[in-house]
DNA sequence: AGACCTTTGAAGAAC
DNA sequence: GTTCTTCAAAGGTCT
């Protein structure tokens, strides 16, 4: 049976990241998670709350993990180094892709989302949340000093 | 050292 | 139900 490229991505395996990574180590914090449903409360996976364990980071949409497979080569073809720069070439690409090629992405994604449920059950993208400190407190700041349009999101 | 930039999509929050 | 916000990746750039 054919299996996409990217399908190793799915098991988070320690070829594709290091032992570092919070992918490396998805059935371990499954484990864990379970040992913490015996305690009653929703398992907790933020890196913050329990040192000695990896945050869990989002499962991947479909555009991200097309721009996963895709970056290397643009990078190279452009000679683009900047991220920026990339992922501008790769949302048009993305727009410009058929709807047959995206849907391959499409489903990948699902199934990462699906295994993602599974390794981490209770896990909620909530756990991650404020974990950035994000340009809306410039924004309040700017309001504050009566300026504006600095940040993207202002148009 | 860590936020920003830049993209799309998923999901949670707010209304 | 709709709209807004945050975070996923990535690496050069900026503060």
């Amino acid at each position: 049976s054919s299996v996409h490229p990217l399908v190793p991505l799915l098991l988070y395996s320690d070829r594709h990241f290091p032992p570092s990574s919070p992918y490396s180590q998805p059935i371990r914090a499954a484990a864990a998670s379970r040992a913490d449903a015996h305690s009653g409360t929703r398992p907790c996976y933020h890196g913050n709350t329990v040192t000695s364990r990896p945050a869990v980071k989002k499962p991947l949409n479909a555009f991200m993990l097309y721009m996963k497979e895709m970056r290397q080569s643009v990078a190279q073809e452009g000679g683009q180094r900047e991220s920026a720069a990339i992922n501008r070439i790769l949302g048009r690409r993305w727009n410009a892709l058929p709807r047959s090629e995206q849907s391959k992405y499409y489903d990948l994604a699902q199934k990462e989302r699906v295994l993602h449920m599974k390794l981490y059950p209770g896990w909620s993208a909530r756990d991650n949340y404020g974990k950035r400190k994000r340009k809306q407190n410039q924004n309040q700041n700017q309001q504050a000093t009566g300026s504006c349009c600095s940040s993207t999101l202002c148009l």
